[in-house]
DNA sequence: TTAAAAGCAAGAGCACTGCTCTCATTCTTG
DNA sequence: CAAGAATGAGAGCAGTGCTCTTGCTTTTAA
């Protein structure tokens, strides 16, 4: 399936990787709304009516775009968790190292950020193809949590009646090595982490926060403790989980 | 300088409100990409050129309707705040109720809310007309937790000291009847709130959150015991104010 | 009251966009 | 080698934001 079966396929795919480059750089340059196919056709000297060969739509290129967006700070999470694991840094300061690596993609990325984390630019429902990607920087999250779970146990306070039910779906649909009681904080904590992150990027905290590299760090040390990591500051409230 | 003095400036703000309903309509209806002047100028009857005279752009015009939309979810945040207290109703259901009351009215406002919370669509820094409607619903957040810190006071941890100097100016400059450990809670609370709306209501909690109304009351419940608010499901860490 | 000034609507037009055709060319495959 | 598929180029459509000029109406000042 690898194997490049001759000239034209070979062709195809370097003329997509070129076209995906061109409009990554108009996209970090001028951002997704200043996109322009015919722009980018003329930068790469074709025709723009070609472009409709290798992307359908303007839309599926911003579909590539943000799944290689996805990919880019995912990529960079899971590098930050290694690299924390091979340290072997406490697990909260592997939360630390992974939340701060994300944020530092953002702002060196800021277009690319938005793309993914602001506004959906094509329709509502994001397209299948991008939820995977999407989901890799969570499940980082999700692997410092469980492995602070396995190691140490979490301190979390009991789960609440009426949330029961979807904690425990949540835990055996995405967190098989977690505790139901774990599960709910720690995806308000993945949904929390981006919304420090955008206010930040998107400006809102413009003469709000000034020490933006201090607040974040305590921001998401704060956050840790919210999702049971020990050692973050005060100590436990309950102890789940070190089975 | 509120008397209307002639047919003329009667007919202008007449026009300008018909040309900012009709887009909001569209708003509502398409989101702001979509959102077309000519279109507007169309259904209005009029010609393209001729609402140059209203908004001296498309950009003008969507500043004009991110003023509203802040506006509008300020307005309800402070209706919430001001029957809440009218209740007689403890901090922490104030502090529900008016994060409810800001996703309810997101929930209801999707493309508005996509507007101001959501990637900055004309350049990257917000006009300077937005900022002080863009803080109002902050402003309630401040609101109930410097009311809760006068009558009960705030469970709180200490502050760390690379943040001091931060949270100082902080509270000196945003809430100045707060103390400083809780100004920077505060805003990381009021960041990551917008951070949980926004994964609702751009589709990030598709296959991820189902419960979605009990989730979002758990984790801003959990919130509000990191901005120090008393009887948040568990007890005080060491209390500051009521003073 | 009348003349000048200012505000306004309309139309034409420019440069641009996404996208769809047709037509010629090139590579692949039976 | 010939049939067929993939590709590229160009013209063209409908739409966009925005500008300019041309008349007209309202306001203001003499």
């Amino acid at each position: 399936m690898s194997t490049v079966r001759g000239a034209r396929e070979r062709a195809r795919i370097e003329v997509t990787a070129a076209i995906k480059d061109e409009a990554k750089k108009q996209l970090a340059a001028e951002g997704a709304a200043k996109l322009s196919l015919r722009a980018v056709a003329r930068e790469l000297g074709m025709a723009s009516s070609a472009i409709y060969r290798y992307f359908p739509s303007r839309d599926e290129l911003l579909t590539a775009l943000i799944v290689d967006a996805y990919d880019s700070v995912g990529e960079i999470a899971e590098a930050a968790h290694r690299t924390a694991c091979a340290d072997a840094a406490t697990h909260l300061a592997r939360w630390v190292a992974v939340t701060c690596a994300v944020r530092d993609w953002a702002l060196a990325h800021p277009h690319e950020y938005a793309l993914i984390y602001g506004s959906p630019v094509p329709g509502y429902t994001a397209p299948q193809a991008t939820i995977g990607p999407a989901s890799r920087v969570g499940f980082v999250l999700i692997a410092v949590v469980t492995d602070a779970c396995r190691t140490d146990g979490l301190a979390l306070p009991p789960l609440a009646d009426d949330l029961r039910a979807e904690a425990e779906r949540m835990s055996a649909d995405l967190a098989p090595g977690l505790p139901p009681e774990a599960a709910a904080p720690l995806i308000a904590a993945w949904s929390q982490l981006f919304g420090l992150i955008s206010f930040e990027i998107f400006g809102q905290f413009h003469r709000v926060v000034e020490a933006k590299e201090v607040f974040f760090r305590e921001a998401v040390t704060e956050l840790a403790r919210t999702v049971g990591l020990l050692g973050a500051r005060n100590g436990a409230r309950a102890t789940a989980g070190k089975g």
